[in-house]
DNA sequence: ATCTATTTGCGATAATTTGCACTTAAGCCC
DNA sequence: GGGCTTAAGTGCAAATTATCGCAAATAGAT
């Protein structure tokens, strides 16, 4: 088992692993199988199987996964058993809607503080937030040792956010903007940009 | 140049190579280069080659490429030359956003109309669009030919709605629900979960 | 006109990732 | 208990993907 180095393509397939096990788990399953799994998710049994046994041996031959306990064992390895504090920074329509949206805390995240610099925005409220000017993000985030952050900015405004991220501490980010950021290695970077996927599947469409 | 299929994965590349192309062009820049486009990117000069040189030669040796014409062949690549008329379905905070997001025109695409089930926002106005039942979503995509979708209802509802698009015609569908969707082979889809990317990242952070 | 700097495109090679197929273990039925 | 069925875990082969390194082309300098 555990090898001492996991692919990243490996780990960036368990959190659909644990969401479609969650999923099984709320309608009342108790048990999978790879092959299930894998019908699930359109991947082959095989890939999952392999992809679970980097970190250890957690299914039972002749029955398959209890799913509550692979789901737990996923959580522990992605770490997410516990809250991650998360920032939020700018609070347009989608930083609004992200605010509000109440998927994250399930599933290992919780929005602490969001950020803007407009000043006609810092101080209205948000959902449960109330909004806090973004010259205060840098201290809150070194006192808090906040180790994630969301980013909903115009593009323009990126980088130089992430800048003080990274500044400040900051270990992950989760980027919307459309654009690519420029980060130290040890900075964790993801993106969302729902052109991109668009754009990639428009390629296949007749 | 040219082969007869292109890996997936090349493919969706192409969108962050003109994403980052367009930036270019935006600063006022001419001409790029492979190594220029991968320091921007975080992809080497070697891979941005072999994945450009599956569709042609865009480049000229010693000097680079021409940033307005590379972005232009790789639009026909992807085919966002045109406009491509998209539905969206859901409209509670994410769908909302979406709909009043103005960075889809510029890069190939234009929310047609949107849909919801709920009576109560059925004929109010989001944005610049007038919210439509739900149930006319199908006859619509039919009569206006809609080939693209996005998904943002609540993943309990994501599969029935895939299923409805899918039998009206629909050939893409960008589903923003943190859910597996089924559909037949034919039909696209990419999914846009958050969750996902944060616990991909959880995973590195110390 | 020649020399030097670049930088592309691409065949060859290396590394990674996936899938196959087999062994082993577990549950179930009789 | 024996036989049958199911399904995990895994070594190995195959397929895919990324990188290397170089010939050829281009621009610019001298």
């Amino acid at each position: 088992m555990a090898s001492l180095i996991v692919p990243d393509i490996v780990v960036g397939r368990l959190p659909l692993y644990l969401r479609a096990l969650s999923e099984m788990m709320a309608e009342g399953k108790e048990i999978t199988s790879s092959q299930e799994l894998g019908e699930h998710l359109g991947i082959s049994s095989a890939q999952i199987r392999k992809d679970l046994s980097q970190f250890g041996e957690f299914g039972k031959q002749g029955t398959g996964y209890n799913i509550g306990f692979l789901a737990e064992q996923l959580r522990r390895i992605l770490r997410v058993e516990e809250l991650w504090e998360v920032a939020l920074v700018g609070i347009g329509d989608l930083g609004r809607a992200i605010a509000n949206y109440d998927g994250f805390v399930d599933r290992g995240f919780r929005i602490s503080a969001v950020y803007d610099s407009d000043p006609a925005k810092i101080g209205s409220t948000v959902g449960k937030f109330k909004v806090l000017d973004y010259a205060r993000l840098m201290t809150d985030i070194r006192q808090k040792e906040i180790r994630v952050a969301m980013l909903a900015v115009p593009a323009s405004a990126a980088q130089s956010i992430s800048d003080d991220l990274v500044k400040a501490g900051i270990q992950a980010i989760l980027c919307y903007a459309p654009t690519s950021l420029t980060v130290p290695e040890h900075v964790q970077v993801q993106y969302i940009d729902p052109v991109v996927h668009l754009q990639r599947m428009t390629y296949y469409v007749h």
